[in-house]
DNA sequence: TTAAGTGCAAAATCTTTGCAAATGT
DNA sequence: ACATTTGCAAAGATTTTGCACTTAA
């Protein structure tokens, strides 16, 4: 972690008015450093030090302030990831498309892609679109390509 | 529920070699009453009769059996619902919009929409799409126009 | 100094597993 | 009759809550 970055971090939790302790400083960075979503069980496999407790409630906390966001795998299981890198204050935009690769299960977020518009039934008054997509993604899609 | 409808069930429960037990038609006959997915919380609370060991069983095997599927709502709540009524043997298609109402918390699926295509990233072999809309629901959305 | 955050213990939930009794075929 | 399925008890896992101790500001 360069010092850059580490003072990115801290300025993102002054601008929340949280703490920069220690716990919620690795969890920063870890979930900065992979360009998927990490789910609740890897993160405590990696933070085994962080007690369990702690790290419910720094993701909550996150969450809440809109650091990161959570997205459900194919087996319900929450996974954060940073809520799109370039997510600025002015430019919210919700609309992921997370691809959820069924071979090594990890969740891409990949924020840049275009949701199309859609028409829905009448009646329906929509404010943001989540679209999943499951299939292999392209890591484990050359290990098939190459096992042929 | 009509004599045709009872027959359907037993006959679906045949068809997939499963016996027909009265916790399984009641299932059944329970989600197949409603047009949107039912949560297992509020599952249990209609079966309170039904042991809920059972009710996870029940709707384990039928999951399994593609005779319902399970969608996981904004809080992470596995969600049933029958399998898009219309999805029959031959012409069985996962990509549903599955609209998940932020007042009254009910995931519909409108099974009819048709996902639009859109090009993933390079390498990105996709099997399957689900998308999410949240928002109001008309009945919600109905409440809040007249609530003016 | 003190409000916020952490860690531990313990409760509350949720989900799975094992096995005897009940039920459908 | 016999294989399935159910219901209960109990184990396992996940998530939440309470409270004393620690730490950042």
């Amino acid at each position: 972690m360069t010092q850059h970055t580490a003072h990115k971090f801290e300025a993102l939790l002054d601008k929340h008015h949280l703490k920069k302790t220690a716990p919620r400083l690795k969890v920063l960075s870890m979930l900065s450093a992979k360009n998927v979503a990490t789910s609740q069980p890897d993160l405590e496999g990696v933070m085994a030090d962080i007690d369990r407790v702690t790290l419910y409630r720094i993701l909550n906390a996150f969450e809440e302030k809109g650091i990161i966001h959570k997205v459900f795998d194919l087996n319900g299981t929450a996974n954060y990831a940073m809520c799109s890198s370039n997510c600025e204050e002015n430019h919210h935009h919700d609309e992921h498309l997370h691809f959820n690769c069924t071979s090594c299960n990890n969740v891409y977020c990949l924020d840049e892609l275009e949701i199309p518009d859609l028409h829905l039934p009448k009646g329906f008054k929509p404010d943001g679109f989540t679209l999943y997509a499951t299939g292999l993604c392209p890591k484990c899609n050359k290990v098939v390509a190459k096992a042929r």
